[in-house]
DNA sequence: TTCGTATTTGGCCTAATAGCCAAATAGCTA
DNA sequence: TAGCTATTTGGCTATTAGGCCAAATACGAA
């Protein structure tokens, strides 16, 4: 690949990446919501703690969310919102699998 | 994490996944102009041709391409060019984050 | 049918990821 | 300051991903 691309590429997979797990999809859908703490995001995951916190660190680290001290919690929030318009495509694409299946299955029966 | 939306988070993980890594994006950023044979994109890719077969792999399996033979090379095509609007919002968020470091820069000037 | 080119698959290695537990840290609150 | 709770970090293990090479396969063309 032409070398100045490559960054570019790079700094876009990045994001990609921060996005594709479950949990952090989980994370990112309820934080467009409302601002949570580690605590409760805890509590909607269901994993350890630290596992939780780990997950938070890479999606602050692609820049994604935003996190802020207050009282005796650390409140993550959304820095783009615009991130879940992503959704309706991957939906759309999810939907497309699906037709597809049912033709293949179709076609199985004939 | 309810068991209910695990399903979903993880058909949506996936095609994310798949798109979350530069190679792939590149391909993806390709086809969308136009389909290309397994030759063509290796090419531009710059790796090794089972590589590309690889990653191309990936996309299929996740629903983001289709490929079909004519004559003696095989041709790959998106099947859903919405998937480039994605970019736009991953545009977003690293020219936030390119804000931000801005800022943290002016900062230290200080 | 046989050849030749395009593509995929298998094997192997290395690096990165996700998970948990235990321990360390941070910073309110008293 | 001292203690307490929330959060992060370090360490370990198991699994997955990405890369190349070599070998297998697929299929049009002769």
């Amino acid at each position: 690949m032409k070398a100045s691309l490559k960054p570019r590429y790079e700094a876009r997979a990045k994001i990609l990446k921060a996005m594709a797990h479950p949990s952090r999809l989980l994370i990112i859908e309820e934080l467009q919501k409302q601002e949570r703490c580690v605590n409760e995001l805890t509590e909607m995951v269901g994993a350890d703690t630290s596992t939780v916190s780990k997950h938070l660190t890479v999606l602050k680290s692609a820049g994604l969310v935003a996190d802020e001290r207050r009282a005796n919690c650390i409140y993550y929030r959304l820095r783009c919102p615009c991130i879940l318009d992503f959704m309706g495509c991957v939906e759309d694409v999810l939907a497309a699998n699906a037709d597809e299946h049912k033709k293949i299955m179709k076609g199985c029966k004939k």
